[in-house]
DNA sequence: AATTGTGAATACTTTCACAGCT
DNA sequence: AGCTGTGAAAGTATTCACAATT
């Protein structure tokens, strides 16, 4: 049966919505220290997800729970600390010492998770060789050996519009994989490389419309992708 | 069997994802000034949306385009600013001046688009009074008052989560019907209002999970969804 | 008795493909 | 000839509902 080489058959296609929920059931676990067994009805309830969407999401990667009782906790957590992969530190770069980039540095639910901003990357030479909340800034022109010897795969970036593209090609080039932009511009990766937008202007512009065309939504049980 | 009216519906439905890309395309209508029109095609080229998804999101609000030629400009950027409510300054509540809240309070993004932060709450008497970024820091016990004689409609939440619900609740009563969640916990709203979260480490979160589960993904075409 | 795991049904989203307008 | 607008088809995601399991 196994025996297709075809390229890859040993991942069977997690649908994409799922891996969003999965970092959030995952957090919600650590919020439960009181039992030792969680139902998914009880998950649900913490998470805004639906029990069966819990359960059918977490069959994706195997079965966990015991019919009856509902799922271990610590042996769910694990299980999700290692298909997340937060069972080590990723080193992670920033790009862009402005004011958003000096905050995210400062933020402390990057660390808490696991994600260790290692380097900050900046071109004014009057940030270069400063140090900002313990970490040191550097030059971007020297991003490709630094990134090369931290061994750091994820970037964030938060560095005028203007700028965006040519730095993430350069990061692409230094052999970073993941991105996470906080800039307002839609950027265009190679496929291999994984970009996610985090794009706050936008995100206000939604709740601008909603408002505008107020959509008191008569009905809206639960949270949705919508509001994920 | 009839318990609520489920085609009661005055608006005809948007779809959400729909209303996501919105802003989007708002916002490629604004980098392209040297032309007078512009082809479902190219907008694409500028979002990394299907040319097709463009057409079909528009006409849900109207026919706006000239067959042979393509969109207007300058008719379509008035009509998503129309369609978007954001021909027009919000005034918004920012609560809590920490790191991540004073941060976007200096973010210019919000301010470009026609979100001003014109409020910013604390309960720490340390720092309420003081101004920063030309902004007074009130104490959120006056958010009642403030918010009603400031109109404000949005209000945008960065506090500690084990005082998010609590704060959320307050605004809410304060009349408050739109929240930009920044805080990682899943808050709790009556269906009335609209809550949108940015969830920084969940974020990075799934960049861990596709960098461990390497999904090197053979075909990645166009933006998705899943990276907007 | 309670709760999982899961096919089947439903709902939502995107893409296709082409008629029809300019 | 070129491009929009749009039904129909294809692809994803969520919910339902219940047999199986503890």
């Amino acid at each position: 049966m196994t025996m297709t080489t075809e390229k890859e058959t040993n991942q069977k296609k997690i649908p994409s919505m799922t891996v969003r929920r999965l970092f959030l059931y995952y957090r919600a676990l650590l919020e439960s220290k009181d039992t030792s067994v969680i139902s998914s009805e009880e998950l649900a309830e913490i998470t805004g997800f639906s029990a069966a969407q819990i359960r059918k999401d977490l069959t994706y990667f195997g079965q966990f729970g015991t019919p009856g009782r509902g799922y271990n906790i610590d042996q769910l957590k694990q299980k999700l600390i290692q298909i997340l992969g937060v069972d080590r530190e990723w080193n992670v770069a920033l790009v862009g010492a402005g004011n958003l980039g000096r905050a995210l540095l400062t933020y402390q639910g990057f660390k808490q998770q696991g994600f260790k901003v290692s380097t900050v990357f900046d071109k004014d030479k009057e940030k270069v060789g400063k140090s900002y909340h313990g970490v040191l800034i550097s030059d971007f022109a020297h991003a490709k050996e630094i990134i090369k010897s931290h061994d750091i795969r994820i970037a964030i970036i938060a560095v005028p519009a203007v700028a965006a593209q040519e730095v993430v090609d350069q990061l692409v080039e230094a052999g970073v994989s993941a991105i996470l932009n906080f800039v307002p511009y839609r950027i265009k990766v190679p496929p291999h490389i994984k970009l996610l937008n985090i794009d706050m202007a936008a995100e206000l512009g939604r709740l601008s419309y909603y408002l505008t065309n107020d959509v008191v939504l008569a009905k809206m049980p639960e949270l949705k992708e919508d509001t994920l």
